[in-house]
DNA sequence: TTTTGGATGTCCT
DNA sequence: GGACATCCAAAAA
């Protein structure tokens, strides 16, 4: 397994958030390594999108890293949880894609364990589920994905993908119909 | 300095 | 289907 390179993140974001779909997503940590195929993504694309923390350039502490160059990580603490995002697009343009959901791989004795000993189906398909499942955390926020001990390696692109309207965003406007969501399809761990 | 409001998950009914 | 947990940072005061 290869680690993918810097320019698989420069696409255009859209792309990227398809072509992310059967990736394998890998964080180290002193407990082991935990593993998980990406099957379920989401596009927010700054300055036009009003679901985006970026919309209408809005440049903050918690956004400047969507600034930043592709293949940075963005997590975001929302309520108890922590969502994790790969940064993309030139710098100076905010865009990122949202990971929802993953298909455990590696570690699995370990997910088990952080997620509370819950069925394997509900370990890693939600955007919280599966920074807990993994071990991802607040400051892994501006890490490069290229590099240890949290990187995104090649994986088999699938064969099915499905696309449709982004979730949990009802309050944004014309941008709640924009069909950026991407997921594997029939894939079990999808979030829903 | 205080208030407010989430890109959610879990538990309860 | 609905309440609530519990934390950060933006915005208001």
């Amino acid at each position: 397994m290869t680690t993918l390179p810097l320019k698989f993140y420069q696409q255009p974001t859209l792309e990227l958030a398809k072509s992310l779909l059967g990736c394998k997503l890998v964080k180290e940590t002193a407990e082991g390594v935990a593993s998980g195929f990406i099957v379920e993504t989401e596009a927010y694309i700054g300055p036009n999108d009003q679901a985006a923390h970026s919309f209408n350039n809005r440049r903050t502490k918690r956004t400047e890293i969507m600034f930043g160059a592709a293949g940075l990580t963005y997590t975001y603490v929302m309520h108890t949880h922590c969502l994790f995002n790969v940064v993309s697009g030139p710098e100076g343009l905010p865009e990122a894609v949202l990971v929802r959901a993953v298909e455990p791989v590696q570690g699995l004795e370990l997910m088990q364990t952080r997620r509370n000993n819950r069925k394997k189906k509900e370990w890693t398909n939600g955007p919280g589920k599966l920074t807990k499942a993994l071990g991802i955390q607040r400051e892994d926020y501006g890490h490069n994905l290229t590099q240890k001990p949290l990187y995104i390696q090649k994986g088999i692109q699938p064969s099915h993908v499905s696309h449709g309207k982004r979730i949990g965003i009802d309050n944004s406007g014309e941008a709640r119909h924009y069909p950026w969501r991407f997921w594997v399809t029939d894939n079990p761990y999808v979030s829903r």
